[in-house]
RNA sequence: GCCCAGGUGGUGGAAUUGGUAGACACGCAGGACUUAAAAUCCUGUGGGCAGUAAUGCCCGUGUGGGUUCAAGUCCCACCCUGGGUACCA
């Protein structure tokens, strides 16, 4: 008992439990973080990613970015701005289902017994968040308007010729005033016709026409199913071509799915990323997602068949080294083009390609694979033969889904040309630029007919044309963008308002009006899926099959539809008209501040930015980009504990015995093992049943675990719970420590090693206002030094959190308090703006104290100090004197000397003459406030 | 594989963006107060070599090259770690 931590005293000093549950509960009442949509001031919007309500609760990773973006939002209001703050959940998902299939229990239930527990953590932390503003995706007042949204897509196209999106009506009236011909639309993949073909076609093959052009538009695509699971799986559930749960064998199945026309903005989402204050590297992965290649699309003749195909490529001066083709295993033509001799090799081939994913499909580098179909393609200028391949490399969704291949100048041709036994032929000769690789656009054509003696970007400008002219070419602009998959085959997402005339989608899709939204999902038995890849919905027959005879459909929307527009309902959460009020959304108009992981650097960002660009062309927002400011967090990690089983035994060996067996790693909870990562047999033996009869195996008496650094999660019993660190420290010390951990872009493990220095902090701090109950703050005058100490600290937090850089604004606060607590400064006219300076930090402390000193308001709606440059002036400066460039000595001279002054005090000095003596003075540097080098 | 980011003491990190590497903390060691502990305070703390000592010298920011009066910072190549890779969120 006597090493207990003696908690009565140290709460004596500074009872962080009362003054955090005292405030916490005045600021409620108070109603304090209530922001209005009507006000004078200037606004701001600071903006976090909603979490997604898992059930492992938040955890310490979570509040990295809330609280730095807290921090900013409080020192926001305090510098005199009307701050939008608000919090919300990214309700609907996998996991909330994947428990439901668990536990049978319904995901609404789990879900919001989770969002109850987040809310919770949350409000511990003290974050200055409006409540009154939450949004919860999965609440039907708040899906209501996905569905809305969806609805407005669906009605509508992207004209290309205004470079905007349109109502669809403004389409039909060209197609029935002019025929296809008379519209430019994005997608529009079909047969042309005339505005009387138009008018006498019938109202379903209209309906068929229009779906190549709608915003969210019905496709072919292919999900993974597990036959055994009976479900369709995501990617993730998808491990070396088996399922995750349970091993079973999975193959891609061909569904009818939604859409969202993505491709159709790709140039204005790239072009308006430049004018963003976003990370470089993050506009870097948005441009490469986008992926815009200037290139060429040519056509080929089939040999033997009265049919062509489509290439993309970007090096159409190579075609002389086309010494092959390749089609995606998916191409439409494979089928048909294959010889009867080849039919079973590429049968077999087909096989296995159903097997593999798409990133196994490109990161195979090492071995090739492919097969011959026997047909062959007509060489357009050569009229040789080129034999006609598939391969897994080549993707159905990339460009055309085929490509001529050119061994001479690409890898991945090259080594499939080396396997095969396919010829190489020479085209460029690059001897002119040495260390040019082969896929370089560097060198003179050769072996290249017409081309012969062109340097490479010439030669691209003259076939270009020469394709042109044939009639069998023409130069392209493609992008790897691809249109966003919007359906899923599940039970936890927003229904679709969507109607059929019959079951088998061999009709065109109708939309509810929206007078029927929201349409809510329907109470299910059973949350595992249908035998034929469809979702669970399905087998809920009276609200598939409506009284009229029509059918509804049974796919649901993805996790980033929600996602993509909630920073909009924030603005006007309670609006029952619309989807947000123009009077909000012209007071707000975007979010200033958006802090967030980079995992959504190319997803969730892309997709908003997408709704709002089409928002904007309606005249709906204000503004063309919905993030100004975008700040990545880094992740803090899970430090995992494992301990190794002998394969085949109940028995477990310490981490230093482990290479003498042949053993198995298994995670297990971190609370039963301490700091030095000695596990504490008997907790983990009462944890769980298989571990009561198991034997363990010591070294030197104890038993040591493996770590692991890994994310947060519950399956790897390494959360860690911020109500337990802010139970035991208090919240304000938590968020500060949080930020001393380093830069917010930073990914760390978490670790509660150093969590005592910011709990001295607050103490130390503490006792510069109060010690022993007694308030000890005087009204003397303060000292220069006191002035300097005070002033340099606000220029540095007031600088330093521009960039976001919480962490040395802690070490500043540090600084100040050690230099203050040195002096026994008590003085009011120092510690009172301190207060309103830390405030942001640690908004607990700080109030308790504002108020003790006699304070009407909060510390939260104070003043800001500003730091005033007559305290922080100096006259001389310590120079470092550096030798050839090593730092030597320092030397004391007044700021703002030239460099002859300068020079002829740091010679006379007797230390540099030792150094330079002998030697000729070659050079003397002299950087005013900075440094100063001699060279010798 | 491809795209993006990051490697600095025993640990988390700092470094005015090319100008004193290791601020501020944790940990550790020694000391003060105490019957003892907790709390608090003080001192020291990158590595090596020399010296009783003050001190001095050398090395040092993932590895190897380069640019510069000066490189953690810029350039080239490589190694390792993290994120994403289109149905996890």
């Amino acid at each position: 008992m006597a090493s207990m931590p003696n908690k009565l005293e140290f709460n004596m000093e500074y009872n962080f439990t009362e003054i955090e549950a005292t405030w916490r509960q005045k600021w409620q009442e108070n109603e304090l973080y209530k922001v209005s949509n009507n006000s004078d001031k200037p606004k701001y919007y600071v903006l976090d990613m909603f979490p997604y309500p898992s059930g492992a609760g938040l955890h310490v990773g979570h509040p990295l970015g809330y609280i730095a973006s807290d921090i900013y939002s409080r020192y926001k209001r305090l510098k005199g701005f009307n701050v939008l703050h608000p919090m919300g959940f990214d309700a609907f998902g996998l996991p909330a289902e994947q428990y439901a299939i668990e536990t049978g229990q319904h995901p609404r239930t789990s879900t919001e017994k989770n969002i109850g527990y987040f809310k919770e953590q949350l409000q511990n932390i003290g974050f200055s968040y409006d409540w009154s503003r939450e949004v919860s995706t999965c609440d039907p007042e708040y899906f209501k308007w996905t569905q809305w949204a969806f609805l407005q897509m669906f009605h509508a196209w992207y004209n290309q010729e205004t470079d905007q999106s349109e109502p669809i009506d403004t389409l039909i009236a060209k197609f029935a005033q002019g025929g296809s011909a008379a519209a430019k639309g994005a997608g529009g993949e079909h047969e042309a016709f005339d505005a009387d073909g138009w008018n006498d076609m019938s109202p379903s093959d209209q309906q068929r026409i229009l779906m190549n052009y709608r915003l969210m538009f019905q496709a072919e695509s292919e999900v993974w199913f597990c036959e055994a699971l009976g479900t369709v799986l995501a990617n993730d559930e998808v491990k070396d071509g088996l399922s995750e749960r349970g091993g079973h064998p999975v193959e891609k199945k061909k569904l009818r799915q939604w859409f969202l026309r993505t491709t159709a903005f790709a140039e204005r989402l790239l072009g308006d990323l430049d004018d963003l204050n976003w990370p470089e590297s993050m506009k870097e992965m948005q441009r490469n997602w986008i992926g815009k290649s200037y290139g060429a699309s040519i056509h080929f003749d089939i040999i033997g068949h009265d049919k062509q195909f489509e290439i993309f490529t970007t090096r159409a001066d190579t075609i002389f080294g086309a010494t092959f083709m390749v089609l995606a295993p998916e191409h439409e033509l494979v089928a048909e083009i294959t010889t009867p001799e080849q039919k079973e090799k590429i049968e077999t081939y087909l096989d296995y390609v159903r097997k593999r994913s798409e990133r196994d499909r490109l990161s195979e580098v090492k071995v090739v694979t492919g097969e011959f179909t026997g047909a062959y393609a007509k060489h357009p200028f050569s009229g040789e033969p080129v034999p006609i391949w598939i391969a897994e490399y080549v993707l159905a969704s990339y460009g055309t889904g085929a490509i001529m291949a050119v061994p001479s100048d690409d890898d991945r041709d090259n080594a499939f040309a080396e396997k095969f036994n396919i010829p190489i032929v020479e085209i460029i000769d690059k001897s002119k630029y040495p260390g040019a690789g082969r896929s370089d656009k560097l060198g003179i054509m050769i072996n290249s007919d017409f081309l012969d003696g062109m340097e490479v970007p010439e030669a691209i400008q003259h076939i270009t044309s020469k394709l042109e002219d044939m009639g069998i070419g023409k130069g392209k602009i493609n992008y790897r963008l691809r249109d966003a998959g919007f359906s899923r085959q599940r039970y936890w997402g927003e229904p679709f308002p969507i109607v059929y005339d019959s079951e088998d989608l061999s009709e065109m899709p109708k939309t509810l009006p929206e007078t029927e939204l929201p349409l809510r999902l329907p109470e299910v038995e059973s949350y595992s899926q249908s035998p034929d890849g469809r979702s669970p919905i399905a087998a809920i027959r009276d609200w598939v099959e409506l009284p009229n005879g029509q059918y509804r459909e049974t796919d649901t929307m993805p996790g980033y539809a929600g996602s993509s527009w909630y920073f909009l309902r924030y603005m006007d959460p309670q609006n029952k008209g619309t989807f947000v009020g123009q009077d909000a959304i012209n007071y707000w108009k975007d979010v200033d501040l958006y802090i967030g992981g980079t995992e959504h650097a190319v997803g969730h960002l892309l997709y908003s930015r997408t709704w709002h660009k089409y928002f904007y062309d309606q005249g709906l927002v204000p503004t063309k980009e919905p993030f100004q400011r975008l700040v990545n967090q880094g992740m803090i990690q899970g430090r995992s504990n494992l301990i190794y089983r002998i394969k085949g035994e109940n028995k477990f060996v310490s981490l230093e015995l482990k290479d003498q067996h042949d053993c198995s790693p298994i995670h297990i909870p971190i609370k039963f093992v301490d700091g030095k990562d000695m596990l504490d047999i008997e907790a983990l033996k009462g944890w769980r049943s298989d571990f009561e009869e198991a034997d363990f195996v010591l070294h030197e008496g104890g038993f040591k675990c493996d770590f692991d650094v890994e994310k947060m999660s519950k399956r790897l019993y390494n959360v860690t719970d911020p109500n337990d660190v802010i139970s035991k420290y208090g919240a304000d010390t938590f968020r500060l420590y949080i930020m001393f951990l380093g830069p917010i872009e930073d990914s760390k493990p978490w670790s509660t090693k150093g969590i005592e220095g910011t709990a001295k902090f607050l103490k130390k701090f503490w006792r510069l206002f109060v010690q022993d109950e007694q308030l000890i703050v005087t009204d003397d005058k303060a000292s220069p030094e006191e002035l300097k100490t005070l002033h340099k600290t606000i220029k540095k937090v007031d600088h330093d959190l521009s960039t976001l850089g919480m962490n040395t604004c802690v070490s500043a606060f540090m600084v100040c308090v050690n230099e203050l607590t040195a002096a026994k400064c008590h003085k009011r006219e120092i510690l009172e703006p301190l207060l309103v300076l830390l405030a942001p930090f640690a908004p607990f402390v700080t109030e308790e104290l504002y108020q003790r000193l006699g304070n009407e308001g909060s510390v939260h709606t104070a003043v800001y100090p500003e730091h005033d440059e007559q305290y922080l002036k100096e006259d001389a400066y310590e120079y470092p004197i550096s030798i050839n460039g090593k730092m030597r000595i320092k030397i004391n001279l007044p700021l703002g000397i030239d460099q002859a002054a300068a020079q002829e005090s740091v010679l006379a000095n007797e230390m540099v003459q030792k150094w330079i003596e002998g030697k000729d003075l070659r050079k003397f540097i002299y950087v005013p406030g900075r440094i100063i080098n001699i060279v010798v």
